[in-house]
DNA sequence: TATTGTTATACTCTATAACTATA
DNA sequence: TATAGTTATAGAGTATAACAATA
């Protein structure tokens, strides 16, 4: 009688993602839940346009790979905290221009710096080669796929 | 004047961790979705007693670190589809034993082979070595916090 | 009183389709 | 016709409190 080789829960790669990123993302989500009433994505559209500066909606799409309509009720949640104005694009009025305000810098500058904090508290245990190796690698798991989130 | 050093985003762990974990469940997460109409929950409770055997509802909520009233529903659900059976332990009234039936026993198997072909596409292009490596750390990133779930 | 498990509820997250306006 | 962005809606995921039954 033949016996399948007994499947090994905790090695499988999808499970151990889940709960490695769970873990990790749970300092910081509480900071910037209680601290500025952000939920995920506006944090991930505030941060795109914190890194990277003036952006379109889509851009923040096709660089976050985060679909439109969260983006859009993101940038608006955004907008009514004041945290980021829309400016018209002259060439072509469907697209808005995004800038954070001067107070949105400055919860971008908070929050970065807490994410640093909470960064280094996560890589506290690694060797700093392996924590190279492991950006590397999850990189290119996360492009394995590139679809529509 | 000071500049803050630049944030760079895709090197934040908890964002890295999300947008790997995401990409690589989606393939996974389709196939027991579309063929057996399962959610995430309950594909965990199975294959938690597809990998452990016996196991009461409280054993599986301490093992899979998720809350006691998602186990509750998910062990539900999968009674409805006559995955599972509940008995009773004569030493306390309060626990229920869980175990798959055949069938639940037989959807295990072919989920968990799925789940060697997704994983295997999904170490491809990683070296043995890594993999590992990765195992170990994203193991290490998971238990730096053991809380509800 | 404490524990196992269920139910109710609310909120967040995700996915899709239909829509407006501009091009 | 196609593109940028919005709105509506439903389903999945998460969190908490209140509850029943048993210990």
């Amino acid at each position: 009688m033949t016996r399948p080789a007994p499947f090994h829960l905790p090695h499988f790669l999808p499970y151990l993602l889940n709960q490695a990123a769970e873990a990790a993302s749970q300092g910081f989500q509480e900071y910037y839940r209680t601290r500025y009433g952000m939920l995920r994505t506006e944090w991930r559209v505030l941060f795109h346009l914190g890194c990277y500066g003036t952006l379109s909606a889509k851009e923040i799409c096709e660089k976050a790979a985060i679909h439109k309509t969260k983006v859009s009720r993101a940038v608006a949640a955004l907008e009514n905290k004041r945290l980021l104005t829309r400016g018209a694009l002259a060439e072509d009025r469907r697209v808005e221009q995004l800038d954070l305000t001067a107070k949105g810098q400055a919860v971008f500058e908070d929050l970065s710096a807490a994410a640093e904090r909470f960064e280094a508290e996560l890589v506290d245990g690694l060797a700093p080669d392996d924590l190279d190796r492991l950006r590397d690698n999850l990189l290119h798991l996360a492009n394995l796929r590139t679809g529509p989130r």
